[in-house]
DNA sequence: ATTATCTATAGATCTATAGATAATGC
DNA sequence: ATTATCTATAGATCTATAGATAATGC
């Protein structure tokens, strides 16, 4: 049942991999360390020799996922050069991103279900999200750095919290409605692709 | 054991009134229903004489919930005539508000958590947002009414993201910061009390 | 007599651990 | 020989239900 170490590195990063999306999904406590190693393809009495406990977990999950967003949010300014806040923003509020909630930002799925976990998760989010919003604050025109940046945090509550709203409404109209205003009061330019 | 219909009808009011606050702080999965029974005073075999299931309690606990935050904002926009909708925004941007989420705003707590859940929590919460919604179109100055909903609809979203964002931060200055930046950007006035 | 609540429990989870197994790597 | 993974299980939850109890309300 050994397996070589580099297959082990590699079973460790599918576990991780695996998490990052399906507590995205389904939330922190919505899907257990069984179901989790089955989604990489183990058994999960193999868990522990990986991750200290579910909450290790639940901390790393949250730095690959944030790792994944600002990975996502660097190819688009690269491709839209001069443009990187439009870019980054219209492709926030998306129904693409509101629809694939294990694939998208970290702080929409997660973020009230982490502020009610230890200090380990809240950590990691937080660090995780410093690089978004020095990516943003970058992206964001203004008279100072100070200006920049209240504009980049005001910019991405907006964002986080048009995700939320568009998600949980049960109006699909009401939904897209959400993501427009959002878009329209960030002056951001149409582009749901 | 039995009770009066009165006292039943308290009884029931106050398992909803229990999990209402419970849900806010904890999260959905966060509390099961022995334990919400106990916070009512109750065990927890009586649950079922009540509500159909715990989703069904999910589903009431959130109206009531949304109900608690639409009395809160009229009572606000009694108290500043002509001031409504900074006294709406500045009272939902605050350190008070972000540290006291049983009795804050029901989609900055359980919105991800609810846009997982079944169709009935998500219409609950769908409904109670409406009128949050209304009132702060009502209180938001604009050329048409269309151009105040979108407005509203934006400022909610940026209200909602601010207090998800400044809860699950684990540095204090930055979760100020975040509180800070929205109200700016939404133009509301200072008054963190 | 009816019925709201209680005690007790069924059955299904969940996290975490112990010990067996079998392949790696000295 | 070491060790990554597997099987199996302990112990603690969780939702929901069955039947007992005792107070209401006809």
């Amino acid at each position: 049942m050994k397996v070589s170490k580099e297959q082990m590195a590699e079973n460790r990063d599918r576990i991780l991999e695996a998490a990052a999306t399906l507590f995205r999904e389904r939330g922190f406590d919505g899907i257990g360390v069984a179901d989790l190693m089955k989604g990489a393809g183990l058994t999960h009495g193999g868990f522990y020799g990986h991750f200290d406990s579910k909450e290790d977990l639940m901390a790393q999950a949250a730095t690959r996922a944030a790792g994944q967003s600002l990975a996502a949010w660097q190819r688009l300014a690269e491709r839209h050069p001069g443009q990187e806040r439009a870019a980054v923003g219209s492709a926030y509020l998306t129904t693409r991103h509101r629809d694939h909630p294990g694939h998208g930002c970290l702080l929409a799925t997660l973020g009230a279900d982490a502020a009610r976990q230890g200090p380990t998760v809240r950590h990691a989010v937080t660090e995780g999200m410093r690089p978004l919003i020095d990516l943003l604050e970058q992206a964001t025109p203004g008279r100072s750095k100070a200006a920049r940046r209240r504009k980049a945090l005001a910019d991405y509550a907006g964002m986080v919290g048009a995700l939320v709203l568009a998600r949980v409404v049960d109006d699909a109209a009401l939904s897209q409605e959400i993501l427009d205003a959002t878009r329209a009061a960030l002056s951001l330019p149409e582009s749901d692709a």
